[in-house]
RNA sequence: GGGGGCGUGGUGAAGUCUGGAGUUCACGCCGGCCUGUCAAGCCGGAGGUCGCGGGUUCAAAUCCCGUCGCUCCCGCCA
């Protein structure tokens, strides 16, 4: 049907004879001579119809309008003059057609096909086969085609075999809301979607694969953000007789390539890495954006002896005060205050500014209930230079690093994902206390301890062999060394309050399976939109999804989730609740 | 579950704070002119219950209440 693309024409196809084929992009009608941009997936090149060539009924040529599909043949050209558009790729040459058909003509666009406008995303939703002619969404397809294709490409080179796992699983009530899908042949009970294919890797490993990859599409029932959707894709690997070292050396050779192929940079190796500890004392996150200093510095020493009450009140109590130097910031003092609301919306009693004076002074509303020590302490700790704006927050500690870190991204972090700082987050604990107050897996129960015996005895303070990935203040995945010893899979369950029979019955066939001389063996998963999404400038995961979800999961070109018939839902022995039933008779008498 | 932002011809925006005729700008659409433009240009035209419902008022896009949708964030995401 066609014999070259549109976007790949060059001076070098001078005097061609080419059928192309593609869509109208912009039309310039000069009541003689009509220009036609023709869109393929290759990019654009101009089309020139004139009326002397007869390449189509003088009808046929009036009807051309954006966005129709047509079909072109004529000859390639340079154009004359200089005529030239340097901004197209294909700028300069032309092709003049000889013949032009309408394959399909277009209804008038609910929204202009352009980069240039910011149409209503619901509406960009609603006709995405439209939206994805855009030439950035155009792009971002490509991208993450690319990056997927690299994926696979270093996981070959390494060895490694890419093993599909299912996605209709037993559901496992830990961590995020299972995606459920009831069963027909067994009335009543339900498959999970896989949150990620943790347990079948690991059974993998067992199954002497040694080293398994999968582009694995994973489902968390939880609510949606601009990096969450409820079904996201992975690349999940895992390998045995592996240490944390080997996973976090693939991990770089895979982000090498990937950022290679999409960006053509060459990153350094080793990637720089951070303990936990150290990320959450410094940047107040385990997840911290270091394209930028803001170091959180603890202030308390400086304090120590302060007649400030709010401040000594917290350091009795047992809480501290950090603080971060924000440098120049050009605030305002109503910005600065800005600053101060905002971070008691995040949960602080108050966040403290302080303007760094060209005497060394320290201009703040809490200014006259510092001593000149305090000051000069805090100028020293912060190397404060004269207009660096200081921010404390005196708070319990937890607190504390958490509104700090939270402020540090607003007042610090740039806009878009120009620079890349990759970087590692090791040493994660093994567990943590949920609200209340008993212990969770910090990453997973199947995550190996550094030291067994420092788990059972002191479990707040007991390091695991987990470890993140993290580009630009995102979390691009995790991974950890697994537990292959099934005493140790034990105690981990006991220290998590999962009595041995729930164990048994949640993961006993699991626990069994270690017993048959499961290898050492350790892994990952990194986020595929995540990745594609920062290395492309996006400013959410949804631009480099081809159809992904609304804030509410919906979406509104097929209108899933839907109601289904009752005859289906009896098929499956499931009812709807008669009070979600007249939501619906509400919801339909109420309209709009 | 909670907090913020947005909703105005087909699209994007201004107007909303401080109520006074559906006003304005750009694109698109329809018609006309135009044979070298490239976000083509010029002339003319059509097109909107200002998301929806209620309230206040002589008068509501504008103020108040409710609701729906989209979005950002907190919670949640082992």
């Amino acid at each position: 049907m066609r014999t070259h693309d549109a976007g790949t024409l060059r001076a070098a196809d001078v005097g061609s004879e080419v059928t192309l084929a593609g869509w109208v992009g912009r039309r310039r009608d000069h009541g003689g001579v009509i220009f036609v941009d023709l869109r393929d997936a290759s990019g654009i090149v101009q089309v020139v119809l004139n009326p002397d060539d007869a390449p189509a009924s003088e009808q046929e040529l009036n009807s051309l309008r954006m966005e129709f599909c047509i079909s072109v043949s004529g000859t390639v050209r340079l154009r004359p003059g200089d005529m030239a558009n340097p901004d197209l790729p294909t700028g300069e040459v032309e092709v003049v057609a000889a013949e032009m058909a309408v394959l399909s003509p277009s209804e008038t666009l609910p929204f202009q096909i352009d980069d240039r406008t910011e149409v209503d995303e619901a509406k960009r939703l609603q006709y995405r086969y439209l939206d994805l002619r855009r030439p950035s969404m155009t792009a971002n397809l490509r991208a993450r085609s690319r990056t997927i294709r690299a994926m696979r490409d270093v996981m070959d080179d390494l060895g490694f075999m890419e093993i599909e796992t299912p996605t209709l699983i037993a559901s496992t009530p830990e961590g995020a809301r299972d995606m459920l899908v009831p069963s027909r042949l067994r009335e009543g009970s339900f498959y999970a979607l896989p949150q990620s294919p943790q347990l079948f890797k690991q059974l993998l490993m067992i199954g002497g694969v040694e080293r398994y990859y999968q582009i694995a599409r994973c489902y968390r029932d939880e609510d949606l953000r601009a990096d969450r959707q409820l079904e996201f894709t992975q690349l999940d690997f895992e390998g045995s007789f592996w240490g944390q070292e080997d996973v976090l050396s693939t991990l770089e050779e895979v982000s090498i390539r990937v950022t290679k192929e999409l960006r053509g940079i060459d990153l350094d190796r080793p990637f720089p890495r951070l303990t936990w500890h150290q990320a959450m004392e410094r940047y107040g996150t385990d997840k911290p954006d270091i394209r930028f200093g803001m170091e959180i510095h603890d202030l308390s020493g400086v304090f120590a002896e302060t007649g400030f009450n709010a401040f000594s009140g917290v350091l009795a109590s047992g809480g501290s005060i950090r603080g971060i130097n924000a440098g120049p910031l050009g605030l305002s003092r109503s910005g600065l205050d800005g600053l101060s609301s905002r971070a008691q919306e995040l949960g602080a009693k108050g966040l403290v500014w302080m303007v760094t004076e060209e005497d060394g002074g320290l201009r703040s509303p809490v200014a006259k209930f510092l001593s000149d020590r305090e000051m000069e302490g805090l100028v020293g700790t912060l190397g404060a230079v004269p207009g660096d704006i200081l921010l404390l927050v005196a708070d319990e500690t937890r607190t504390v690093l958490e509104i700090l870190g939270l402020i540090r991204l607003e007042v610090g972090q740039s806009e878009g994902h120009d620079e890349l700082a990759y970087l590692f987050v090791v040493d994660f604990p093994v567990f943590e206390r949920n609200e209340d107050g008993d212990f969770v897996a910090l990453h997973h129960p199947f995550t190996a301890p550094v030291d067994v015996r420092e788990m059972s005895e002191n479990p707040g303070h007991a390091i695991s062999k987990a470890y993140d990935l993290v580009l630009n203040g995102s979390e691009l995945g995790s991974g950890s060394v697994r537990i292959h010893d099934p005493e140790v899979q034990a105690k981990v369950f006991e220290t998590l309050g999962i009595s041995d029979e729930d164990a048994e019955r949640r993961f006993g066939w699991f626990l069994e399976a270690l017993r048959y001389g499961t290898p050492p063996h350790a892994g990952f998963a990194v986020g595929v939109d995540r990745l594609v999404a920062i290395l492309q400038n996006a400013p959410n995961i949804r631009e480099v999804i081809p159809f992904p979800k609304t804030q509410s999961g919906a979406d509104p070109l097929t209108g899933s989730p839907a109601r289904v018939e009752d005859e289906q839902l009896r098929e499956l022995g499931i009812e709807v609740r008669p009070e979600v039933r007249a939501e619906w008779a509400a919801g339909e008498s109420a309209g709009g």
